[in-house]
DNA sequence: AGCAGAAATGAATACGTATACAATAGTAAT
DNA sequence: ATTACTATTGTATACGTATTCATTTCTGCT
């Protein structure tokens, strides 16, 4: 416990097996024109002696970390581990680590210095407002980025989005079929495209159909601690209330329940409510949510892929990959089709 | 955007700068004993330039990454997110990277790989299953480790842990004075101590009581989709069903709740409900469920200072730290205080 | 057996940094 | 001005790997 035994390097298992380091390097990273009996000779001895190469080592001769960052905001909205957990499964598979910053504090400088020291081969950018510097930053590095359901003016790189303006529009045409004509949108921090093109989709939509959405059925907050409980608590409390709420996403929309339900006021008898995302707990019997759903397993997965091709160099023009969102009618807005 | 230009080194910046390469470092380590004036005029070069070291090679020199590892399991579990956040602040406050590992499937390959790859200074293992073999990995390796909430027979290295016994026992005496005898415990894998702890507690207290845990009230489940709403759906549908349920977890709970609901079984007209861990979502108006409850951001917060001070060097014997959990009455069980 | 050519291995080197050691410039005291 | 320092900078080297180039060892064939 106490011998502080050094690491062994390669050079170490070459005199063990009595051969040169240059060999158990091609042994090890596989190339042929290695004997066979020479190669389980120098196995032997990196198999006894429990021998790993140095991973910094191979990254500096190679300028390749088989590291890719992921950025992420507020990770504590629960669409975030279900994209981290398919974006770990595939670079896992692919022998890569992932490094998770979470850009809500400090983090943004952390993925920049990453980034600019050559931490990383390329980075994930997930739905997210304060990491345009970072953007920058990993493009100047000449670094692969993707991003899923965000997008940045003016850049051009790989993404995956889902129908998010027709998301929002589909909301709409659903609310006017089914004869909530006064209706809401409760909205989050604009900087982040998602919740933008949703909103902008949901308000085309309902003047598609000759209505608009009243300004006073319009809230837009920051995400913060309550906030959308408390507006929740508001608007169901308050006598000229709307029949129905469409909210930027899911999170925003469990808030909006929480408040409506701490006043008393029912969903869906008194009002509905639908969010978006289709975040595996909105399909929960205790939230029971309608909302738009998009394939978050399957865009992650996606994102993963073009990263991956594109630091191995197989990609040309970047590409936009479009996948389509469905709503799904759930029990708060009374299971009721169209 | 074509022009791949290469990445400086500290070498071309005492060119433009006219010093040696060793200034640079000297300047960018932030030693003393360099003349201010040099400084600045190094400074200003790096500055101009966008330089940064690169990681890679500072890892080799120094043989220290800057990159901690934190091991996780079922990453959708709420909890771990929360706990996620807490350590990427503290870890990011103190310029170290953060790897993170899901370890439900080949993440374990990854994670023992990394480790032995000299990778990361230290590992945060959170409360888990199958890390065993990683734990055993770091020890080997002499790499500092920290568990939160986890233990391992038979190794000893700094732990964070709640009073998972204690918490249990405090919920069967809960339920003992608010005259629920019929009671059952629903548990997840016994290959994490916490569940295993928290049961234990929960039969002593009923112990205690002169009462015991009947067996045919006492289920175990692997978690999987849907298992535990579908055993709530049971024990909901069932004539002779308990008068209180304890759960090994929040995430159990909820699920239970589900099944519950699934069957028109009332929370808490017809069976009280009570998790484990005061996940935030347990608070919500829509959930909640009364909860044994940790300071889990405190726990995580300690064990970020415990990782860093030993990979400092500045701890001795290892330690163990325990906080207090605490139970948080809600709706789920009437809201009834004793 | 001798030889050409292929196959396998070894020797040497570079990646970019931090640091021990050597060398130089600067300073104060005589 | 000379000495004896100290402060500052430069030179050289090592970290552990992958890879180029040179060298040796095998083959098969005559």
């Amino acid at each position: 416990m106490n011998t502080k035994t050094k690491r062994l390097s390669s050079t170490d298992i070459a005199r063990l097996a009595g051969v040169s380091q240059a060999t158990v390097s091609r042994v090890l990273s596989g190339v042929d024109g290695v004997k066979p009996a020479t190669r389980e000779k120098v196995m032997a001895v990196v198999k006894q002696q429990g021998y790993r190469p140095n991973a910094f080592a191979q990254a500096m001769r190679t300028s390749l970390s088989s590291t890719v960052g992921v950025a992420v905001s507020r990770i504590t909205n629960p669409i975030v581990p279900e994209i981290l957990e398919e974006l770990s499964r595939q670079f896992a598979a692919n022998n890569r680590r992932v490094v998770v910053w979470n850009t809500d504090e400090s983090g943004e400088e952390s993925l920049i210095g990453s980034v600019e020291s050559g931490m990383v081969d390329g980075v994930v950018f997930t739905a997210a407002s304060h990491q345009t510097r970072a953007v920058q930053a990993a493009l100047d590095a000449q670094i692969p980025i993707v991003s899923i359901n965000r997008t940045v003016d003016g850049v051009d790189y790989d993404q995956v989005v889902s129908t998010n303006e027709r998301g929002g529009e589909e909301v709409a045409n659903y609310f006017v079929k089914c004869g909530k004509t006064r209706v809401a949108f409760v909205n989050g921090s604009l900087d982040r495209t998602t919740l933008v093109d949703r909103e902008a989709g949901f308000r085309k939509g309902l003047e598609k159909a000759g209505l608009s959405l009243l300004p006073e059925f319009y809230f837009q907050r920051a995400f913060q601690e309550n906030v959308f409980r408390q507006l929740g608590m508001d608007i169901g409390s308050s006598e000229n209330r709307p029949q129905a709420i469409a909210c930027g996403n899911d999170l925003i929309a469990i808030q909006v329940l929480n408040g409506l339900k701490a006043v008393g006021c029912r969903v869906p008898e008194d009002i509905w409510v639908v969010g978006f995302d289709g975040i595996e707990m909105s399909g929960w019997d205790i939230v029971d949510l309608t909302t738009v759903q998009q394939p978050i397993e399957l865009m992650a997965k996606d994102a993963a892929t073009m990263l991956m091709d594109r630091i191995a160099g197989r990609r040309g023009q970047t590409e936009t990959r479009r996948y389509r969102s469905e709503l799904v009618i759930r029990g708060s807005t009374g299971n009721q089709r169209v």
